[in-house]
RNA sequence: CGGGGCGUAGCGCAGCCUGGUAGCGCACCUGCCUUGGGCGCAGGGGGUCGCAGGUUCGAAUCCUGUCGCCCCGACCA
C-alpha cells in the first residue's frame, strides 16, 4: 500500500499551454511525466509504475515464444556500415565520436546487432528457429517530435528478431508474433486493429502494423467495414471506377494546344473543358542515389498521375527502391525541362532504366536522363492531356507507347475515402491512427548483407531468414489515454494502471474515517490489488478531482456513510457510483476486476 | 529544411505598442476556519523577464544576434 501523502505525484490544475493532444495534457497534469527537451521526457513515479506494468505484460507474453536479452544502445559504426544503413538512416540517427575519434551511434533499432550475434554464433540449422527479444531504449532524431509522448526522440521499445532456416519457418515466427501481439494489446485494454503496412527503411517482403484509432494519430488507415480489409494508406489499394477516355483528336495524333495562364491541373481541365481525370499530372522530383564509388548521384524523377490523384510518399519511395527523393527546385525544373512548372510533361524526355534495389552501380546514362513512373490508375488510359514542356502549352491525345514511354508502372496514388475495397468492393473508410506495433518479414536483407549463415541438413551454407517485430511501449500508454479520457482526466485498464484502486477517506482528521480507510486499503491489498491510500489532509473535492485525473480505474470513498457501515465504489470509466456495505466491498470489486483471477 | 507562434515565479497569464524600481490567478509556506467535487479569511516566500551584445541617464519593453519550445508544411507544377 502506498500513501499519497508520502508520494510525489505533482498534479496540475491547468495543462501546459503547448500541450495539444489529450494524452500529452493529461500525462503532464496527472504528474506522470515532465519534459526535458523536445521529444525527451522524464518519467516520474506514476508513469514508471505504468510502464513497468506494461513491460511486465509484454515480457510475460513474449516469454511464451522467445528469449529476452539486453543489447547495447551504443553501437559502433562498423556494424551499421555492414548492413548499409549507416548512410540510409541519415539525420534520423544520433551519431557521436569516442575519445579516439571513432564513430558511434545510438541504436534506433537492433537488426544489425542481433544479426551480428547470429552471424558470430549460429552455425547449424539445428539451432533454429530462434526468437530473441529485448525491452530497451531507442534513440531517433525525429525531424519533428510532437504530441507529447506520441512522437519522441527517446523511447522504450520491445524489439524482437526471428531467425529461421526457410520461408515456412519465417511464416511461423511471424504468425507467433501476430498472436502474441494481439494478446498483449488486448491485455493492455486497447481497442486496436491489425493492418497491412509498408516496410519502409526496414526492408522485407511483408509487414503488418497494429494500430489504435484516434484523432491524435499521424497515420491514415483505409478499412472496409464489410470484409475486414484494413491497410495503412501507404499500402492501401482500391477498386477504381472506370473513367471514360477522351475521343481521338481529329488528326488521330497528339495535338499541341495553347493553354495560356493555366498552371494548375484544375485550370487546365477547366480551360480545355476536359474531366480532371483525363488530365495527366506531372510531378517533378530529384532522387538521390550512389554511384559505384558511393558518391551521391542525382537523377530527375517524373511521376505521372491522374489529375485529381495525390502521390503517396511511401508508395513512391517503394517504387524507387527506397532511395531518397525531394521535390525538384524551380531552377532545376527549367534546367531539366527547358520550361517553368505548370506545363511539364513526359513527351521527349530522355530516360534510363530503373536499377533494382540491389543494383550496385546505380544508373547509367546521361545526367539529364529521367526515371519516369506512371501511376497504375493511368495504365491503359488513352488520349490523355499533359504538359508540352513549353510555356502556355499542353498536349491533348497523348498515348503511352506512341507519344511517350515510361520507366515503370507503379501504384503511387493515395486511396480516397469511399473508393471500393480491393477485396469486396464495399466503400472504404479512412481513419487516423497511432501505430503501437509493427511486425516485418525481413527475409535475407540483413543476414545477406552481413553474412549470417548456417549449414543446412546437406551441409550447404544457407542465409538466415529473418523477421523483426516491434512494440512502442509508451505508445500503449498514450493511446490508452487517447482512447479513454474525459474533461476530468483518464482511466487505464487495471492491468496497466499505476494503481488499481484508490481509497479516499474524505477527512483524515476524522480518526474513524482514516482508520477505516487504512483497514479497507490493507484488506484490498491482501486480495492482490495495487492500493493507493489518499491520506492527504485535503478537502474531499481536491481528492476526488485528483483521483479522477490520474488514471486509476477504481475508487473507494470512505466518508459520510461510513458510520452506517457503507462505502462508495466508483468506477472511473463510466463515473458509476455504487453504495456498498463495508463487508461487501471486496466482492463487488472482484466482480469488476480480480487481480488473482 | 520552409513558414508561423511563443519564451516574464512550479502552472496559466498580463505588462512590451508609447522605455522610468515586475504584476495577477492557481500552486507553495504559517495561522485560523472549513470538511462530499479544486472552501473561506489573514499573513508570507519565490522571478538575473531564455541568453549575449547594442541604443539610452535608464531596457521585460527599442535594435541585432543567438538558443530553446510549440504548431503547420516539407506532395499535387
Amino acid at each position: 500500500m502506498q500513501r499519497w501523502s508520502k508520494l510525489f505525484i505533482p498534479t496540475l490544475r491547468e495543462a501546459p499551454a503547448d500541450a495539444e493532444v489529450a494524452s500529452h495534457k493529461f500525462l503532464i497534469r496527472a504528474g506522470y511525466v515532465r519534459q526535458l527537451a523536445a521529444g525527451i521526457y522524464e518519467y516520474l513515479f506514476m508513469a514508471q509504475r505504468t510502464i513497468l506494468k506494461i513491460t511486465g505484460i509484454v515480457r510475460q507474453e513474449m516469454d511464451t515464444i522467445g528469449q529476452e536479452m539486453y543489447l547495447p544502445a551504443l553501437n559502433p559504426r562498423e556494424v551499421w556500415e555492414a548492413s548499409g544503413r549507416w548512410s540510409v538512416m541519415g539525420d534520423n540517427m544520433f551519431r557521436l565520436k569516442d575519445r579516439k575519434g571513432a564513430d558511434l551511434c545510438l541504436g534506433m533499432t537492433h537488426e544489425e546487432i542481433m544479426t551480428d550475434i547470429a552471424r558470430k554464433e549460429l552455425r547449424s540449422y539445428k539451432q533454429l528457429p530462434q526468437i530473441w527479444y529485448q525491452i530497451q531504449t531507442k534513440f531517433r532524431d525525429e525531424p519533428r517530435p510532437k504530441s507529447g509522448l506520441l512522437r519522441v526522440r527517446q523511447f522504450t521499445m520491445k524489439d524482437a528478431y526471428s531467425f529461421d532456416i526457410d520461408r515456412a519457418g519465417l511464416d511461423k515466427s511471424f504468425d507467433l508474433h501476430d498472436k502474441v501481439y494481439r494478446r498483449i494489446f488486448s491485455r493492455c485494454g486497447l481497442d486496436f486493429v491489425a493492418v497491412e503496412a509498408d516496410s519502409g527503411s526496414m526492408g522485407g517482403s511483408q509487414s503488418q502494423e497494429f494500430m489504435v484509432y484516434t484523432d491524435a494519430g499521424e497515420d491514415l488507415v483505409a478499412s472496409c467495414g464489410k470484409c475486414g480489409y484494413a491497410a495503412n494508406l501507404e499500402k492501401a489499394t482500391s477498386k477504381l471506377e472506370a473513367v471514360a477516355d477522351l475521343a481521338d483528336n481529329p488528326s488521330g495524333q497528339r495535338e499541341k494546344v495553347h493553354t495560356p495562364a493555366t498552371k494548375t491541373i484544375d485550370e487546365v481541365a477547366a480551360f480545355l473543358k476536359t474531366p480532371v481525370n483525363c488530365n495527366m499530372k506531372s510531378l517533378a522530383y530529384v532522387l538521390t542515389d550512389a554511384d559505384a564509388k558511393g558518391e551521391p548521384v542525382f537523377r530527375p524523377l517524373l511521376l505521372l498521375m491522374r489529375g485529381n490523384d495525390q502521390a503517396n510518399e511511401a508508395k513512391v519511395s517503394a517504387a524507387i527502391g527506397g532511395r531518397e527523393y525531394r521535390p525538384m527546385r524551380e531552377e532545376e525544373i527549367v534546367e531539366y525541362f527547358g520550361t517553368a512548372a505548370g506545363f511539364l510533361g513526359p513527351v521527349g524526355l530522355p530516360q534510363v532504366k530503373l536499377a533494382d534495389a540491389k543494383g550496385k552501380p546505380a544508373y547509367e546514362g546521361g545526367k539529364k536522363d529521367f526515371i519516369v513512373l506512371l501511376d497504375k490508375a493511368l495504365e491503359g488510359r488513352r488520349n490523355l492531356v499533359g504538359g508540352a514542356n513549353e510555356a502556355d502549352h499542353h498536349f491533348t491525345g497523348l498515348n503511352l507507347g506512341v507519344d511517350f514511354t515510361v520507366t515503370a508502372v507503379a501504384d503511387m496514388r493515395n486511396v480516397v475515402e469511399g473508393e471500393g475495397c480491393p477485396r469486396c468492393g464495399a466503400p472504404l473508410k479512412l481513419g487516423k491512427t497511432v501505430e503501437i506495433g509493427h511486425i516485418f518479414k525481413l527475409g535475407t536483407k540483413y543476414s545477406e548483407s552481413m553474412g549470417a549463415t548456417v549449414l543446412d541438413k546437406d551441409g550447404k551454407e544457407q542465409v538466415l531468414i529473418m523477421g523483426s517485430y516491434g512494440i512502442g511501449v509508451e505508445r500503449i500508454l498514450t493511446s490508452a489515454i487517447e482512447q479513454n479520457h474525459d474533461d476530468n482526466g483518464f482511466w487505464l485498464a487495471p492491468s496497466i494502471a499505476p494503481f488499481t484502486v484508490v481509497v479516499v477517506p474524505t477527512n483524515v482528521r476524522d480518526a474513524a474515517l482514516l482508520e477505516g480507510a487504512e483497514k479497507i486499503a490493507a484488506e484490498l491489498e491482501a486480495a492482490g490489488y495495487d492500493v493507493l491510500l489518499d491520506d492527504r489532509d485535503e478537502r474531499p473535492g481536491v481528492k476526488f478531482k485528483d483521483a479522477d485525473l490520474v488514471g486509476i480505474p477504481y475508487r473507494v470513498n470512505v466518508g459520510k456513510f461510513f458510520a452506517e457501515g457503507k462505502l462508495e465504489l466508483v468506477e472511473r470509466a463510466g463515473a458509476k457510483k455504487t453504495e456498498v456495505a463495508t463487508g461487501e466491498l471486496l466482492g463487488h470489486l472482484q466482480a469488476l476486476y480480480n487481480p488473482r483471477a
